[in-house]
DNA sequence: GTCCATGTTCTTTA
DNA sequence: CTAAAGAACATGGA
């Protein structure tokens, strides 16, 4: 569900509320969506303040006035929720935190369907481990170097979130369609295009995060409310319609076992 | 019943 | 070594 724009709309809607607020109750529904197993987490919480809440791709970085924290990764079906104390739990609510505030109580309820997601304690470990750059950091010269180092069609080098970390299947075919560039292009035939696909990367992720994200289904932010940038979506989802620039019907091909929708006219395969 | 889904990881295959 | 393909995880909607 949540990608970079989504995961940063998550976090805008819940930290300004969340602020050394002070963990008070924890309920843990599932044991097994909080790793690793063997922790108690109302003993490593309870009483700590949350001072800050950051992103760094698609996790969630929670830290502590103790200099420990955690992290949440939301994966396909995830949602964070802040809710008045006492609200009533959704089915597939796996964790609750309640969190005081000088003037009132909040409930932060995680819930995940499909369960792909997790809840993961650092203790002081950092939380970006394994993670690819920033794509809204990204220079120029970083790309280059990332699309010179390997020959993986275009499209599976930017969902490689050891490479670039925050995109997914929605905004690198909204990505590449901004930029022209055909998803199988191998991704070192395009050191030349660097310059055009860090904007088109920058462009689209800052029009999908003035909108608030995508929801296609079920995605909302913390406090429930729904992104809008499906609307303006050129490629995804719109296999079979015509190209919003030049009528051509959307195709849909499978990449990495993803469904990858492009403009056949609009976004060329080089030829050699 | 079928197919598909905003994600990641592991195994197998080439 | 590289990377693609396929399966796995679990649930729900069309």
């Amino acid at each position: 569900m949540p990608e970079l724009p989504e995961v940063q709309t998550i976090l805008n809607t819940l930290f300004p509320r969340l602020a050394d607020s002070v963990f008070d109750r924890v309920e843990v529904l599932r044991p097994d969506y909080v790793h690793p197993a063997a922790i108690c987490l109302p003993e490593l919480l309870g009483g700590r303040i949350l001072r800050n809440v950051s992103r760094r791709g698609k996790r969630l970085i929670f830290t502590l006035n103790d200099s420990n924290g955690f992290l949440i990764h939301l994966g396909m079906t995830g949602r964070l929720s802040l809710l008045p104390s006492l609200a009533p739990r959704g089915p597939h609510t796996h964790l609750v935190l309640t969190l005081r505030l000088p003037n009132e109580s909040l409930e932060l309820h995680l819930s995940d369907p499909r369960r792909f997601g997790e809840f993961l304690w650092l203790g002081d470990r950092p939380g970006d481990t394994g993670l690819g750059v920033e794509p809204l950091e990204m220079s120029t010269r970083q790309l280059a170097d990332l699309l010179l180092a390997s020959r993986r069609p275009i499209k599976s080098l930017l969902l490689d979130q050891s490479a670039i970390a925050g995109l997914g299947n929605i905004y690198v075919d909204e990505s590449l369609f901004r930029a022209g560039i055909h998803p199988l292009t191998p991704a070192n035939a395009l050191s030349e295009s660097a310059p055009r696909l860090r904007l088109a990367i920058r462009q689209t992720l800052l029009k999908a995060l003035r909108h608030r994200g995508s929801t296609l289904r079920d995605y909302v932010d913390a406090e429930g409310g729904k992104g809008s940038f499906q609307r303006l979506h050129a490629v995804y989802g719109r296999e079979r319609l015509p190209c919003r620039v030049c009528r051509t019907p959307i195709q849909r091909i499978l990449i990495l076992g993803r469904s990858t929708c492009f403009c056949p006219q609009c976004q060329h395969l080089p030829t050699y």
